[in-house]
DNA sequence: AGGCCTGGGTGACGCTGGTCACATACAAAC
DNA sequence: GTTTGTATGTGACCAGCGTCACCCAGGCCT
């Protein structure tokens, strides 16, 4: 198996001496989640309980494979990546959550108890909470949450569907021309990084942006992708099955 | 695209006339769905509702690609095949609905609205309550009910993500070996139905099936596979990865 | 008997993508 | 400057698997 180099050092989680969310922050959590804020006090309790917060760098390893989580975070800040690795050490991002959305792979372990098998490492400084699952279960009583939640779900579902089918049938080329175009007009990665959200390796994904180059759809200097032509890319992107 | 024949003919659902559960049926509904019991009565209202009953022969399509689905389905009896089909018409199985769990995905289309982009097929006869999303959201009141439908989602979750893996990962035979050691010993499906299990074409499945014939793990004969070493199967099941 | 349909068998062929083994460019560190 | 490390470029090679074009066997119908 070849060694992978990372380039933010990959700590794992500090879990000693956690905060709790501050009163001055529970605007902020309102705002991003509106389906709390009636629900959280609306449970018979009067106060609101405390919500362990916890920050972390880029690059903070936040769960692993082999780890049973701790509470439902919430996402306050920053981003989380959540991926799967072959046993050959091969990389596949499943998705991202952004502010506002739950991990709900992460949830997904605590309800059937069993460790769920995929990572989660933040890709920018994020701050999150991290309901306990008896809030979170006494949350689930108000119905503006549930939906919330149940959203989430469905959404994540169809994301995940639709993961598969593209694995399963499109060609890297389609694959890799649509996340070009997930990421803005100038995408700062490197090779590598984008064969970890692909599932394949740095190789092929050098090969195939020299392709796209010599197309005059990309022009390609160091971790930088400038999108040249991005009609050109959402046509293969979208159009692009294997054979 | 190569015309595909099917043993069932996928006669389209009718939803004319649909008859409603009757009482005699509510016993079985509760032992199937044991946390239905004290949450259809719970939410206030004294008569429990109408449920809209449906039965389907096998080769039935309950729903597709296009549609949006009317309601939460359970399943009483038989079984749904989920699955997804490339604009290749290559098609893929998602996972199976059997009695005592709920269909997720056209359930999630309910969620956000959008149609869900996958087919529901039956492989057996099957009778199932369609839940109208009114009498679902009610049913939600119900904490058992909660636990019971976010733990199918998990489970769920669980279950598309390995199957990211495997698609991703996984070699052909390697997957050939785990379907069949799903079905028991005797395996009775074409080739044609197994290739639609993994995404993949007819002559592949004969050709790792002849394989495994000369390696003296399986006996082959028309529509029927018989195992003979499972132990062997299994290994290559699990230890098979993409190289 | 002849015809037809379904399921299965098979070889030739080619594309895609993964592996290996390098070479090079750029940048920070020393 | 030299060293070191990371990002990138590239070609040879090959395995997996999808495609095509057949073939054959058995069952059922007429």
């Amino acid at each position: 198996m070849p060694l992978r180099t990372f380039s933010q050092p990959s700590n794992t989680m500090t879990t000693s001496a956690i905060p709790t969310l501050p009163p001055q922050e529970w605007q902020a959590l309102m705002e991003l989640y509106p389906s709390l804020s009636d629900s959280l006090t609306a449970g018979g309790s009067t106060m609101p309980p405390a919500l362990p917060l916890m920050s972390a760098p880029a690059g903070t390893v936040l769960f692993r494979e082999t780890e049973a989580c701790q509470g439902f975070p919430l996402v306050l800040e920053g981003e989380v990546r959540v991926s799967r690795t072959s046993s050959q050490g091969r990389e596949l991002e499943l998705y991202r959550v952004v502010p506002g959305e739950m991990c709900l792979v992460s949830s997904a372990c605590l309800f059937v108890g069993q460790a769920f098998t995929a990572r989660g490492v933040t890709t920018l400084p994020t701050r999150l909470v991290l309901m306990p699952a008896h809030v979170f279960r006494q949350t689930m009583a108000s119905e503006a949450f549930r939906d919330f939640v149940l959203g989430l779900f469905a959404a994540r579902m169809a994301d995940l569907t639709g993961l598969i089918e593209a694995v399963a049938f499109q060609r890297l080329d389609s694959r890799l021309a649509a996340t070009l175009l997930g990421h803005g007009s100038q995408v700062r990665a490197t090779h590598q990084t984008l064969a970890d959200e692909l599932g394949t390796v740095r190789e092929i994904v050098t090969r195939l942006l020299h392709r796209f180059e010599r197309s005059g759809w990309v022009e390609l200097s160091r971790e930088c992708i400038t999108i040249k032509d991005s009609v050109a890319l959402r046509q293969i992107a979208t159009q692009g099955s294997r054979n």
